[in-house]
DNA sequence: CAGATGCCCTGGGCGC
DNA sequence: TGCGCCCAGGGCATCT
């Protein structure tokens, strides 16, 4: 489940191994991985020209080409972006090979709820208007953040899920971002103290930060890899998410999980308030 | 407009 | 060993 950490942990080894590099071809295959247009167009508008940087925006990577172009990659639920020799045998479930000389970038989704599409320009592309502020990228500051959750009648887990507010976070680093600020993931946003947005900001951005540098999470089914196929340490700093009847880290109360909207919602009882 | 629900999809794990 | 079932959940459409 690629969420902001790991998709930067791509965008990272993306712009080592390919900034510079000039695409000299393209193979769409999958059908519901280019939902938004042609894939015909994606030849049209990027063979020939160079990957100029990689940028992101919540769970986007954004790949700045030469010409004005941007190609839009959204991981989903069980993307990959790997690079390797061209030469090799590619793995299932591959749906865009992007070739770069005798390397090529390769868009791998076996559930196919990932997404590439290209657009105009270098700046946010207007498909992505709807997203919040990137916590690892844009600049925030407490008195607007708490100017943001002012207004907001709504339960925090869903509020940080909804990716209007905030961009990139997703239902593990939601629990654990929670879990942090030791707050209550059903907690109404517009009902936190300004201590208590403080807290939840400041340790959003810290927790992320650290996800990164430890290489995002790698879940038990090893879905998430890295560009050259390498696994995140992050899972192992876990408090909250898949820890169900653990020790919570700070008071030792069992973890527990709940169905929430559909989905696993981890938490300490005792000590998110 | 917030909030709930269902759908898309495949692989892995589990019970029998 | 095999089969059916359930679960993982991001984004979007649809409805109230």
């Amino acid at each position: 489940m690629p969420e902001l950490p790991e998709v930067e942990v791509v965008r990272r080894g993306l712009s080592a191994s390919a900034t510079g590099s000039l695409i000299t071809s393209l193979l769409p295959t999958g059908a519901r991985t280019f939902r938004r247009h042609d894939p015909a167009l994606l030849d049209r508008r990027l063979r020939g020209r160079r990957i100029d940087a990689v940028d992101r925006h919540g769970k986007y990577l954004l790949l700045r080409i030469e010409r004005d172009q941007t190609l839009v990659v959204h991981l989903g639920m069980s993307g990959q972006l790997l690079v390797a020799p061209a030469a090799g045998e590619r793995p299932r479930h591959t749906h865009l090979v992007v070739g770069l000389g005798d390397r090529e970038m390769r868009f791998v989704d076996p559930r196919t709820f990932g997404e590439v599409f290209v657009t105009a320009g270098h700046g946010r592309p207007a498909e992505l208007a709807h997203l919040g502020f990137d916590p690892l990228v844009d600049r925030m500051t407490p008195v607007r953040f708490a100017e943001l959750l002012s207004g907001r009648r709504m339960q925090l887990k869903p509020l940080l899920l909804g990716q209007r507010l905030v961009a990139g976070i997703g239902n593990i680093y939601a629990d654990e971002i929670l879990w942090a600020a030791g707050l209550r993931p059903d907690r109404l946003a517009s009902d936190l103290s300004a201590d208590e947005v403080e807290t939840l900001l400041r340790e959003m951005r810290a927790l992320l930060r650290t996800s990164v540098r430890l290489g995002g999470s790698t879940l038990s089914d090893g879905q998430y890899v890295d560009v050259a196929g390498a696994a995140g340490r992050y899972q192992e700093r876990h408090r909250a998410y898949g820890r169900e009847g653990a020790a919570c880290a700070r008071c030792a109360s069992p973890i527990i999980r709940i169905r929430w909207g559909g989905r696993s919602t981890f938490l300490c009882p005792e000590c998110q308030r």
